[in-house]
DNA sequence: TCAAAAGTGTTCTTGATACACCCATGC
DNA sequence: GCATGGGTGTATCAAGAACACTTTTGA
């Protein structure tokens, strides 16, 4: 730290959008993959220009004067999705001399949690085209991204289990059903239905709402809402979430 | 990511190096604080120029040509302190626009488990000053490094409890008592030691030796070693380690 | 009346916790 | 023979896992 003299990569941030698309949500529709409801996606951009022309990548860009890392996250996430206010915590900074064939680059990345019946790709601003895609059925990506969604998804799948996040990937109401089916395409395990809601209401941090769910050939699910309030404070006294 | 045109902030590492100086260990000597046996310790460097001269930092330094980040921070490791082959991890990325006074630098941290006594300061290179402070003891840090120590802390505390890694820090034979003091200072609570016992001894990674701890004027205690290549075996079958 | 998902308790098993005395050694 | 830390087992309690039937609705 005596000098001033020292390379000086270019220093990028790429994110990693997570989205669920659940079963009886009508934006099932914009997933390409007809399996692919019920499951964990992730929100792509495919590159308009060399290298990697034409090839789907993670969103992204440089950083700017006078913005934090974090900072550049939302702008990009912004500026190519239309995505804002929403979960994002900082991943991994990949710094591989070749990861990028134009210059040396490096890679502070994020992942971000979103609502996905809010946020349709086709709404969004100047991305040249944004899209989700099914977890299961990912397209090779550009650069090491691939290696960058591997990370996060060990990420996600480890922060999941002591951490109340899943929540960022559910519309404000959901049901116990939504829930559990969206911890079980992240953990990639079947849960007992039984023990699932024991446990999860245990924290009493889901408040049941009123109203139900309507119009469905079936008996109708009630819905909750998580209490984001009352797991600050019990946060705060040392509760341990776990799930 | 469609541009050339970006800023270029300068690209540091700074590394968080923990070591653990044991009671009965001869190089507790040189911690300066007599009330700091037995704890966990941060090696620091004095700095020799402006800004923040003669203040107590982590060791770091810029990123090179043809380096990644992790290259950076075990050159600096050596250079700096004499330490490789060690226990070496990925932090977090500060880029707080004003965290160095100078210029925009941006900086990878690291963190680093380290066998004390196997390394002392003074039988270190270049660096003008390096010397373990406890961690209950620790002087206020340049930059922002208080704040850099502060995540290491949480992620050490969270990791150890996960991951067999407490052994990084002692020597490669080692007593039960030590192992739970280690534990404790990491923790900050105290364990019951049967319970303790039973436990990590349950996983079957500990290989009893044959040697004993010899003069000490009470019962001697018998030697352990981590099984590293046991561990990396289990840990493929999905050995949950747990303490 | 049928299909489809919602909702609900109990038993068993496992692991966590709490706890006190004898042992081996050096001085 | 005493001071010092080393070493050991059991009983209780709490949480996790396994498991099947009834309810409500729309078609």
């Amino acid at each position: 730290m005596y000098t001033y003299e020292h390379e000086r990569p270019a220093i990028a941030v790429d994110i990693v959008v997570f989205g669920y698309h659940s079963d009886d949500k009508p934006d099932v529709k914009i997933l390409k993959n007809k399996d692919a409801k019920d499951s964990l996606s992730l929100l792509l951009i495919r590159r308009g220009i060399e290298p990697f022309k034409n090839h789907w990548a993670l969103p992204g860009g440089f950083i700017r004067k006078n913005e934090t890392l974090e900072e550049t996250a939302e702008r990009e996430l912004k500026e190519e999705a239309g995505i804002e206010n929403v979960f994002l915590e900082q991943l991994y900074t990949f710094s591989h001399v070749d990861r990028d064939p134009r210059e040396r680059i490096i890679s502070a990345s994020y992942f971000a949690l979103v609502e996905t019946s809010k946020y349709k790709p086709s709404a969004s601003t100047d991305a040249s085209e944004a899209q989700w895609f099914s977890m299961n059925k990912l397209p090779k990506l550009a650069f090491d991204h691939d290696e960058i969604v591997k990370t996060a998804t060990l990420r996600l799948r480890n922060k999941v289990r002591y951490e109340p996040i899943g929540f960022e990937l559910l519309p404000q109401k959901f049901t116990l059903t939504q829930l559990q089916s969206l911890y079980e395409s992240i953990l990639g395990e079947k849960m007992d239905k039984r023990n699932f809601r024991k446990k999860i209401l245990s924290y009493g941090l889901l408040k049941e709402l009123k109203s139900k769910i309507k119009n469905v050939s079936h008996r109708p699910s009630a819905l909750y809402a998580f209490d984001l309030k009352k797991y600050k404070v019990l946060a705060k006294k040392g509760l341990e979430f776990e799930i």
